[in-house]
DNA sequence: AGCACGCCGACT
DNA sequence: GTCGGCGTGCTC
């Protein structure tokens, strides 16, 4: 039966013998782990890996714990053998557990996220490298032989392309000389782990209060679970202080894992981390390589790596002794997963940190209200830098008020946008103008008829991208050339443009400056770190007056020169009715303003809007944050919002209409009740199609006290909707479209 | 997630 | 009359 022996992370867990039954978890999304016979010659304990049979293939999965026996012997199979790599740690299979309760999602589809590179499971194929071997007479010297030799000699041991490269021969001459002797082969790991920080660099010299804050986050680290709250205005040193507390963690053998949100293109602070420790962290985003994430996998598994970077995915790693998490721009909404498990990964990571007795640092300018909230309750310790390091001021705001300096009809920039701008670039300095919404143009319509160009499988306008020549769906990836005639009433010529995007405004700014040398920064150009990096080394470099960005260049970048910044329509984000419309638009604001004038030369922001009277803008003209968060946060009470209320969101979705809606009904009718419970809907979401999926809504509004997750699964299973009808649930839901 | 089984439209 | 579309169900 089952005895104990010392796992991976030091506590006792029980072994299990040949003949018995395991749980065995997989990576698909299964509620229950399947039972394994563990075979002769092998002992198993909770949180091996092991391949086993599955139907017709073999998969890895994670030993659970004891089988649960409630499959007869006959259908049972038996392992095929452990797997070469870490066994989990209690800890990770207790996060893996307690997010699929939380998000309501099978614990196989958690599993599959911390397993998501299958092969780092099978050890690493070791490359060939060659370094001399020791000289032997009988081996024929030729000059070419000579030359890798003289390489080799030198430096570590290289692999045969490297080495002939070095030497200036062909490859086949080093795998000639090794073949007889002349060198000596040797395995060296693909990629090996990335260096460990050096903690001997002096650190930068702090303020009083940043040195406060350092040492509060840094006395954390060997005191358990705690959170605590970062909060300075862009420029402060935040990244500075906090990098303290990593080094502190580091110094401690214990490892570290930093979240950023869009961390492909975070190169300034890959930069910075560098300059700090002088060597690149490990890396974890979509623009990483499945090869490079294999070998990253195993370093955090073996804790060869110590300090991790990453998006929310690196959350599940399989960290062998996780001692500090921090998660810059807590407030960012890129942390929220919104397909498959749904899941906020700042929130998680509070959780994760918690499993681990260990400290978790949210950061930002603009605290989400959320955790504002958990520092009002005193479960969040909040620590503030107040100023700008080195004195520079925050800059001047301006609204501009649309209705009273209209722009020129046709264009997009009011005067005295225009006049700031002109006054900049006469200075020599830089200009950023902000217009989050990507193409040329985000509906055309035809003059004649009035038909508006829609994306066939979505509820939602095509956008024209005019650089592509292309009208783009944002939602499917649909895409078509600009038809030469109205697709409704057969006019020619009469499709236009309506609305502006970056592309539209960077015409009309060419007009305006034909000497200003712009960048465009979108998604659309700045896709990995490689264009990341150069559009920030042309802004360094001064070669660019004026940057025209979406909210991608709202996020922490610094640029001396750049003093002016531009929001040329501020009111985007406030329609629609979200509940954090005024939340999102006010942090949206404020990071972009953030970029003017860092250095020495002081900045300017000016904010085109038609509501100058809107809380949000009041709030940001007035540079007044507690003002307005206390006007949100009343109003947020008042009804019962997050953070004083809960939300679960519920999304039927399906290709037959007539199913969805049904499924939709059927989910309205079995809705929860009780005093502290409302469900609104069934409702046409916002996006009523998607992909050609019909999509209806429902919302539960519950106490802020209220077990939101045994109610919603038993309301689930009591609603009967149509096997072809997907239900998706989002727990704390961000987007309500 | 795969993979097989199973029931309705356009082809040899 | 078949080939094949993907809806549905199963995998210990």
């Amino acid at each position: 039966m089952t005895k104990d022996r010392q796992s991976a992370d030091g506590q006792n867990a029980p072994v299990f013998q040949p003949g018995t039954r395991v749980a065995v978890r997989l990576p698909l999304p299964l509620t229950d782990a399947y039972d394994y016979r563990v075979p002769a010659g092998l002992t198993l304990a909770a949180g091996d890996f092991v391949r086993v049979p599955l139907g017709p293939r073999r998969m890895a999965g994670v030993v659970w714990g004891p089988g649960t026996g409630d499959v007869p012997d006959a259908k049972m199979k038996e392992i095929l053998g452990r797997l070469d790599a870490p066994p989990m740690t209690a800890e990770a299979m207790a996060f893996v557990d307690w997010v699929a309760e939380y998000t309501l999602n099978p614990p196989g589809a958690v599993l599959r996220m911390a397993l998501s590179v299958p092969e780092a499971l099978e050890p690493p194929k070791p490359l060939t490298a060659y370094r001399p071997a020791d000289p032997r007479p009988e081996i024929k010297m030729t000059p070419a032989r000579s030359r890798v030799l003289d390489a080799a000699a030198d430096g570590p041991p290289r692999q045969a392309a490297e080495l002939a490269r070095a030497a200036g021969v062909t490859p086949a001459v080093v795998t000639g000389l090794a073949k007889v002797g002349g060198l000596t082969a040797c395995p060296i790991p693909a990629f090996p782990p990335p260096p460990a920080p050096d903690l001997d660099r002096p650190g930068p010299d702090l303020s009083a209060e940043q040195a406060a804050a350092a040492d509060s986050l840094s006395a954390a680290v060997t005191e358990g679970f705690s959170v605590q709250v970062l909060e300075g205005v862009p420029g402060s040193g935040k990244t500075e202080v906090y990098l303290q507390a990593v080094a502190e963690a580091v110094a401690r053998g214990r490892q570290v894992l930093v979240l950023l949100p869009e961390i492909a293109l975070s190169a300034q602070w890959l930069e910075r981390f560098q300059a700090r420790f002088g060597g690149e962290p490990a890396l974890w985003h979509s623009e990483v390589t499945q090869a490079q994430k294999r070998e990253t996998w195993r370093h955090v598994a073996l804790g060869q790596a110590d300090v991790v970077v990453g998006a929310r995915s690196a959350l599940f790693l399989p960290f062998r002794d996780l001692g500090l998490i921090i998660i810059d721009e807590e407030h960012d909404g890129s942390f929220k997963q919104e397909e498959g498990v749904v899941y906020n990964a700042r929130d998680m990571a509070v959780v994760r940190a918690r499993m681990g007795r260990i400290p978790v640092v949210l950061v930002s300018a603009t605290p989400s209200l959320e955790t504002q909230a958990n520092v009002d309750r005193g479960r969040y310790v909040h620590l503030h830098l107040p100023a700008r390091h080195g004195g520079a001021d925050l800059p001047d705001v301006d609204l501009v008020n649309m209705t009273k300096s209209p722009p020129q009809r046709g264009q997009w920039l009011s005067p005295p946008l225009r006049e700031a701008v002109t006054q900049t670039l006469e200075r020599g300095e830089q200009a950023l103008l902000f217009l989050n919404r990507r193409g040329y143009a985000p509906l055309t319509l035809c003059r004649t008829c009035g038909h508006r160009l829609q994306c066939p499988q979505c509820t939602a306008w095509l956008v024209e991208h005019r650089l592509l020549g292309r009208l783009q769906c944002h939602h499917c990836g649909y895409q078509m050339a600009p038809p030469p005639a109205c697709p409704e009433c057969g006019t020619e010529d009469s499709l236009v443009p309506c609305g502006p995007g970056v592309e539209r405004l960077e015409e009309e700014v060419r007009a305006l400056y034909p000497d200003a040398r712009i960048a465009m920064a979108t998604s659309d150009n700045l896709y990995n770190q490689r264009t990341a990096r150069e559009f920030v080394h042309r802004i360094e470099a001064h070669e660019v007056d004026l940057i025209i960005g979406t909210q991608i260049v709202a996020k922490g970048y610094h640029f001396p020169l750049l003093t002016l910044v531009g929001v040329v329509d501020a009111d985007l984000g406030l329609s629609g009715g979200d509940l954090r419309a005024a939340e999102r638009t006010y942090q949206l604001l404020y990071q972009v303003a953030g970029r003017a004038g860092r250095a020495e030369r002081p900045g300017r922001v000016l904010i085109q809007t038609f509501m100058p009277e809107h809380p949000v803008m009041d709030a940001i003209l007035k540079g007044d944050r507690a003002a307005f968060l206390a006007a949100e946060s009343k109003g947020r009470e008042d009804a019962r919002m997050p953070p004083y209320g809960r939300l679960v969101g519920v999304v039927v979705s399906g290709t037959d209409e007539a199913a969805v809606d049904a499924g939709a009904r059927a989910l309205g009718r079995a809705a929860p009740k009780g005093a502290d419970i409302q469900v609104l809907g069934p409702a046409p979401a916002p996006l009523a199609m998607i992909r050609g999926r019909h999509r209806r809504r429902l919302l539960l509004k519950a106490g802020r006290g209220t077990a939101v997750q045994p109610l919603v699964r038993a309301w689930i299973t009591r609603a009967q909707v149509p096997k072809k009808v997907r239900v998706q649930i989002d727990v704390d839901p961000y987007s309500f479209m």
